[in-house]
DNA sequence: CCCCAATATGTGACCGGTCACATTTTTATC
DNA sequence: GATAAAAATGTGACCGGTCACATATTGGGG
């Protein structure tokens, strides 16, 4: 390491080179009005001659505002994630600013939160289930009054912006269809109860069944935690079972995928024998054999939009109250996993 | 927004506060020798009544540490990333970093790379393949002399550190595994060839196969990207034809899979009619039926040490020249995919 | 041609820490 | 008890920008 540490280049280096003020540099630099054209030109040759790159830490320490976005995650993993994570992503490089993934849970105390927050002093926060209903996390973001997006959050807090999808309905709808192809046997793999989705999903799916009439047998409904291991021991729960439903309902295509091999296992051909459906139309659902009809929800494009929102509600201060919160449309997928049953 | 911007807390309140200067208050905080240890307990209450939390960008701006480390995507997908991913954070996170991750690719112009690298000031970088043979990140990093480490890279790169398998050894064990159960006729499915590991697993392949007299066919190698739906058109391709062979070898779990789902579309039973076997030992490797012959990677280990090395270089400037370049070992795992071939 | 508003640009304080160096106190040695 | 080395602490410059405010220019309208 005899390299000399090379100074970096400075903003006042450009002035000089340019021939101007570091304000007038400055200005250029966060495309702010009021400056002459011919300015902008010099200043942007010497930026270009120099190379020169202004500090992150720089910037935030001296100005109000910052360029980092967290990523609060609960459990780092699975596609529905990663898909978030994907979206926002896109969005951030776009705009300037930079992700960090930062992992908490429901043992996170009061103090590790707000000592996050106000050692990053972020732009915005994004926050997944089922940390977008961690009271301690929620409060702490509100007392610093950091600019958040929550993505699928049981209810509404303090004025903060949330993105999901009807999860009532589409589980509502889901089970309509499966009762509208004949079946009144119908089993249900839950999701992470601690995730208000998947709370809404087993709604919907009760709602769905006693309004037809239909009794929901307590042992065809089962915890599962959306990945696809629970969904092997809920599938088998309750397939092993004497008496079988002739459907089952997976709050998420992970699990409908494990169901699926539960059943190959058991010698039941799907949809022959047992129907099987699916939430969220990740890949894996088109891919699986029967390919999954579940519903699609539009993942990447909600993570999309959370920034989109969140480096909104950044620039314009006092829009605290307009709650541009957003409830996007799910669709219906169709493919080959559940079929009239067998009689 | 009512609420008065409620002024940090600064290091200069908590030395006013326990009655020290702010460098005694700054030693403190960084756990340096030389403070007597009333004045430690002294300014600890101090911090701890004014919820004091130093600033990250005053500490990067100020000192020649960071506290960033960047995880470097080309396509964030898979369980393989998420898996670094998740080894990363955890280990940051006890170690007081942050990660932020960034995705660059092909495209990325060496412009970029310096802007982000200059910006960010990062303590490290973890290279992901295929960007850890990217000459241009390499170059740019360098050029900084950024701390860096390489998962999975293909050649050393000026003193980097990297960390690897034997991929290469690793798919020679397990080609030479199904030529032992006596399969002579074995197709390969490669990974995406950017990556060095897809290139040194196919090497392995082709050796094994030559070193036991045995002639690959052209057709029944063919190119994945190694992901299911690149897996489902390779196995496709090779199962579609008349003459097929009696194993299968794909280069990860996730074609694996996919080639388990064609091979029981065109009805031919696995491991029954068609042995088939994974590489990398993902979760998804022991849930799918039958459960995937494979060989498991310490994925999540290689990102923890990763960091733990990153970390380390960062605190011992001089030790450029040591390169502790670590090639983990990979394990055989045996389940129920591959087995005899029929006669 | 003068005056005032709108447009441009510069000045210097400040953001919240760390660091090199100076200074003071303690501890150990004789 | 004197004295030097080790340990503890303080001082002020500096990191690289932004911002509020002051100042200088410009451009109509009367």
């Amino acid at each position: 390491m005899t390299s000399r540490p090379k100074k970096n280049v400075t903003i006042s280096d450009v002035a000089r080179m340019a021939g101007v003020s570091v304000t007038t540099v400055s200005r250029i630099l966060n495309g702010e009005k009021y400056v002459r054209e011919g300015k902008k030109k010099a200043v942007d040759a010497a930026v270009e001659k120099l190379g020169y790159r202004p500090s992150l830490y720089a910037r935030s320490l001296a100005g109000k505002r910052s360029y980092l976005i967290a990523l609060m995650l609960d459990d780092p993993q699975g596609d529905y994630l990663s898909s978030i994570q994907r979206g926002l992503l896109r969005k951030c490089k776009q705009a300037g600013q930079h992700v960090v993934v930062e992992v908490f849970d429901h043992t996170t105390t009061f103090e590790q939160i707000e000592s996050f927050l106000s050692s990053l002093g972020l732009s915005g926060v994004i926050l997944t289930p089922p940390l977008c209903d961690n009271e301690v996390i929620l409060t702490a973001l509100n007392r610093r009054n950091t600019p958040t997006v929550r993505i699928a959050p049981s209810k509404p807090f303090g004025g903060m912006i949330d993105i999901t999808i009807d999860n009532y309905s589409a589980a509502y709808h889901m089970t309509k269809y499966l009762i509208e192809l004949g079946h009144t046997d119908i089993g249900f793999i839950c999701g992470d109860s601690a995730h208000a989705d998947a709370r809404e999903r087993q709604r919907g799916f009760q709602a769905a069944m006693s309004d037809h009439g239909l009794l929901v047998r307590r042992d065809w409904v089962v915890d599962g935690t959306y990945v696809f291991a629970s969904g092997i021991r809920a599938a088998r729960q309750i397939l092993d079972a004497e008496k079988v439903p002739t459907a089952i309902f997976a709050s998420n295509d992970e699990m409908a995928a494990a169901t699926i091999t539960v059943a190959r296992d058991l010698g039941m051909q799907v949809p022959e024998y047992l129907s099987v459906v699916g939430f969220d139309d990740m890949p894996l659902a088109s891919f699986v054999t029967p390919p999954l009809t579940t519903i699609r929800q539009p993942i990447e494009d909600m993570a999309v939009m959370a920034a989109s929102l969140l480096l909104a509600a950044n620039s314009k201060p006092g829009s605290q109250d307009e709650e541009p919160s957003t409830c996007l449309s799910f669709a219906f997928v169709e493919r080959k996993s559940a079929t009239k049953p067998r009689s």
